[in-house]
RNA sequence: GGGCGAAUAGCUCAGCUGGUUCAGAGCGCCUGCCUUACACGCAGGAAGUCGGGGGUUCGAAUCCCUCUUCGCCCACCA
């Protein structure tokens, strides 16, 4: 018959038109699916942080993502993916920084107004490119789901949320040291600084006595700031300076008098013991400065340049001339005491990687303790579980030790804080407000509304709710609230996971789901994570462009074990990718030979008709692989059920290549040739088997599985191996005998094959094979499956018993049967008796070993009944191969 | 500075509760095959003191200690 499919897999058309279709008949809704008392299963994804460009990170993460859905969707559940494509912050940062570089500009300064349309029309041109990108690996969220951040359905959610907390004074306003990005001219988190070890210097710099009586040295990693400096401070108990307390000091450089002042804060073994006070530029001296009622002095700028309040030699200069220039002067003055290395951490923007500066100013913040309290109570009585499991301790340590967020942004996009302040001066009024405010709702007078906007994770922590409809009371929510599954990557453990539980905690009541998988990182030969800037990245879309999404998905989940990171080579795709394009072409050319050789439906295995076929029509091989596939499916839904995708992927791949196309469809083909009976029931054992790899390869490798399933079996149109039902276990199925008896088949098989090679006989010469002290297995096999060991195995003649010859290979089976293949006298008898010399010696040790171990009181006494038995087992079988070939030895006269 | 993880074949990694998957897979390599599904293939093969050392046990790649080397998370000692 004649065969429409090509040799080569080609899946670019496939794919697309794949999923066109998908969409059409409604398959990934979840309202599509017509499902019934189905249980509840939502999985969120998380903000792409790049808008138009998908990586390889998250090529990783929506693919697992995309196999554990299609998983439970075949298993009928009742599966929302909720897809959270948000484009508000660090994705507007791309956005713009793209916009920038198109217009050969630096910065725009078009005003926000015009700022934030500019950008949000181009969001909205490149935003749906992610979603096709998405599809292109084949990812079956419900993408009309897909939310924006300032969408009116988020925002109002956000300002709901917002509104809450402030009315609860969970909410609240001051002036603070945060991190403060100078590039990117907004506040950050703490999250949002991550802390990098440098190395730094330690300056030891000498600041006189202001009655010139001496000096006191302060240590600094950073001597630019000594210009803001308003206090020394000492240990109130360091005899070394207890007796200075109160003392003025002359301040080098800006000669001003500062005061000594006593602190517990200070460490008195740590530099000189005295520490130079900057309140407006460190944590830790700001609050030294509160306590000792000490001036704070600002010394830079938002672009972290010397400002106004430095003294005019200074002013303009960055901070890390200034740096220098500092030094430079005390060191010209003798007062530069010393220079030490020092290594210690640095924030760092988690944008654009810029040195983050400590500055005071004034922010708004959530306070987090009461919010993380039921958060961590859910982990502590395991209602929220990680996986893998030490990722919990993480999220644990981070709940414990919470510290409030701050949540303003001094940026032009984003939500902004729904905060207005009335402009009269007589009145004052702050109002939070869910609607905008045109005037102010005690006196009436002009409003203006606060101009930073929120942190784009103040609206990404509560996409569990706010995505399904929040505040309204939808039956979306109702329906899918709370989820069970959330997959994301590692990084975002604290940002998004862990605020989406408190979220989940505060506002509904309840956590968002209670597993968390936690993927790898993807990263190159080097173990550096893939990115653009250090150009080590893999564009994901280029593998599928190469070899699909199905070559992409396999590598993918062939390579991520649970908590370990996947390391790809950029350098080498085609290596790095080959596992998925070579299963991805055997499947396809093992689907094109079933296919090719059903002409229409196939007999049932199972059921009432007449049809049906009867377990006596079934060969040894038939039963064989209905139990391997019964096998393949325990293991497959198994290892999903537990997260460990890599080996549900192994135990498919080896059921389909090793056993499946290797041995079965091997075994089958004079049958479905017609040289021999029962083609019928080959046809339908290999189209069943066949149709079971399918859907167990499908949530791996939905295109290809998806295009060979509808060719198969003559499906309906509008039916998708997407919602076939996953293949159950069948205990019918289970088949020892046949198990053992096939095993034995291809031990043979593989027996002469490797005498054969072993001796160099041409692969077109038969040869003849004597057997002897087969057991009653072997007996079994060689009745059923004579042909096919004949023909894998290119034997003329398969003998039981001894021939009389002596000359030619040998071989003992597990089983204890001996193997001979005669070889006349074109063979290197010496070259044989090595090869048994050496065989028998191996046994001889493995047999010594044993008896050995057998031997021992010990073992026998405290090792379990049911391994002393195995042992001994192992012992007769190698005592009994041992022996058989020892014999072959005395025949060869060796 | 605190906490955690990893080290197994040339490369990338599996090996889960110690004992029949126990030394594995894929890629790479060597040999032979264009055998009418597939050369992105088939058949065969070489290759590892399971990072070093010590311990527990009848038995350790697996558990404990220690050292070495990488990596991750957290951290206001200037």
């Amino acid at each position: 018959m004649s065969n429409p499919l090509a040799p080569q897999y080609n899946p670019g058309a496939i794919e697309s038109d794949l999923y066109r279709w998908w969409e059409q008949i409604g398959l990934f809704r979840a309202d599509g699916n017509g499902r019934e008392r189905a249980p509840i299963y939502v999985i969120v994804m998380p903000p792409p942080n790049v808008t138009a460009v998908l990586h390889m990170g998250h090529g990783l993460n929506n693919t697992i993502q995309d196999v554990l859905v299609r998983f439970e969707r075949m298993r009928g559940k009742d599966v929302l993916w909720l897809p959270g494509t948000d484009h508000a912050g660090i994705a507007t940062q791309n956005v713009v920084e793209r916009l920038l570089a198109k217009e050969g500009q630096t910065r725009f300064d078009i005003g926000r107004e015009a700022f934030v349309e500019r950008v949000w029309a181009h969001v909205r041109e490149t935003g749906p490119i992610i979603i096709d990108q998405l599809k292109a690996i084949g990812c079956s969220a419900d993408w009309r789901r897909t939310y924006f951040t300032l969408d009116d359905g988020l925002s109002r959610a956000v300002r709901e949320v917002f509104v809450r907390l402030y009315e609860k004074r969970l909410i609240y306003r001051g002036h603070y040291i945060i991190n403060w990005c100078p590039r990117c001219l907004t506040a950050l988190s703490n999250e949002e600084a991550e802390k990098e070890e440098v190395e730094g210097k330690l300056w030891h710099l000498r600041y006189p006595l202001a009655d010139g009586s001496g000096h006191v040295t302060v240590a600094t990693t950073r001597p630019e700031t000594m210009l803001g400096d308003t206090a020394v401070a000492v240990h109130p108990d360091d005899e070394r300076y207890r007796a200075l307390i109160g003392r003025q000091l002359r301040l080098p450089v800006v000669n001003r008098l500062v005061p000594i002042v006593g602190d517990e804060a200070v460490d008195a073994s740590f530099g000189s013991g005295a520490v130079k006070v900057t309140p407006a530029h460190d944590p830790t001296d700001f609050e030294i400065g509160k306590r000792h009622k000490l001036p704070s002095i600002d010394v830079m700028t938002p672009e972290a340049r010397m400002s106004l309040a430095a003294p005019e030699r200074f002013q303009g200069l960055d901070r890390y001339e200034a740096r220098r220039r500092v030094v430079a002067e005390f060191e010209a003055a003798g007062m530069l005491e010393k220079v030490e290395d020092h290594r210690h951490a640095v924030g760092h923007c988690y944008r654009c990687e810029t040195v983050v500066e400590p500055r005071l100013s004034e922010q708004w913040f959530v306070r987090m303790a009461p919010l993380a309290e039921p958060a961590l109570a859910a982990y502590r009585k395991g209602r929220l579980r990680f996986v893998p499991e030490r990722r919990g301790d993480e999220y644990a340590q981070w709940m414990e030790n919470i510290r409030d967020w701050c949540i303003s942004r001094q940026l032009w996009w984003g939500h902004r804080i729904p905060v207005w302040y009335c402009e009269d001066d007589r009145c004052g009024k702050v109002v939070a407000s869910r609607t905008d405010l045109a005037r102010c709702p005690d006196c009436g007078g002009p409003v203006r509304q606060d101009e930073d906007v929120l942190d784009t994770w103040f609206s990404s922590w509560l996409v569990p709710f706010s995505g399904l409809g929040w505040p309204d009371d939808t039956g979306d929510l109702r329906r899918f609230y709370p989820g069970n599954t959330l997959v994301t990557a590692p990084e975002i453990l604290f940002f998004w996971v862990a605020r989406m539980v408190m979220s989940g905690c505060e506002f509904m009541h309840d956590i968002p789901f209670d597993t968390v998988y936690l993927t790898g990182t993807v990263r190159d030969t080097q173990h550096r994570k893939m990115s653009k800037s250090l150009g080590n990245g893999i564009d994901p879309l280029d593998v599928v462009g190469l070899y699909g999404a199905d070559a992409l998905r396999y590598t993918i989940v062939a390579g991520s074990a649970v908590g370990t990171d996947v390391i790809f080579d950029p350098n080498d795709i085609e290596t790095s990718f080959a596992p998925g394009r070579n299963f991805a072409n055997k499947l396809w050319n093992a689907g094109r030979f079933v296919l090719s050789n059903l002409d229409g439906p196939t007999r049932p295995l199972a059921g009432q008709g007449v049809d049906v076929v009867q377990r006596r029509e079934l060969q040894l091989a038939d039963r064989w692989i209905l139990a391997r596939c019964d096998a393949a499916v325990v293991e497959v839904t198994d290892a999903l059920q537990r997260f460990r995708l890599n080996e549900a992927a192994a135990a498919a791949y080896r059921f389909v290549w090793s056993d499946l196309a290797d041995w079965y469809i091997e075994q089958i083909k004079p049958r479905l040739y017609g040289d021999q009976p029962g083609g019928d029931v080959a046809r339908a054992v290999v189209a069943q088997t066949f149709d079971v790899g399918l859907r167990l390869l499908h949530p791996v490798m939905p295109f290809i599985t998806e295009a060979l399933w509808r060719r198969l079996l003559g499906r309906l149109a509008h039916e998708s191996i997407a919602l076939a039902p996953w293949p159950a276990p069948d205990q019918r199925a289970a088949d020892a005998e046949a198990l053992r008896g096939f095993g034995l088949v291809q031990e043979l098989v593989t027996a002469v094959r490797q005498i054969r090679a072993e001796y160099d006989v041409a692969p077109s010469q038969a040869v003849r094979v004597a057997l002897s002290n087969l057991g009653p297995d072997m007996r079994g096999a060689i009745e059923s499956e004579r042909g096919t060991i004949t023909r894998l195995a290119k034997v003329s003649e398969l003998v039981l018993g001894e021939t009389g010859e002596r000359v030619g290979g040998h071989a003992v089976l597990t089983d204890g049967t001996a193997v001979f293949v005669p070889l006349g006298d074109a063979i290197d008898v010496r070259k044989e008796c090595d090869r048994l010399a050496d065989e028998v010696a191996r046994l001889g040790k493995l047999v010594a070993g044993q008896r050995a171990k057998l031997a021992n009181e010990q073992f026998v006494a405290k090792a379990p009944p049911i391994v002393v038995e195995r042992e001994r087992q192992k012992l007769a079988t190698w005592e009994e191969q041992e022996g058989v070939l020892t014999k072959k030895r005395e025949l060869l006269g060796c």
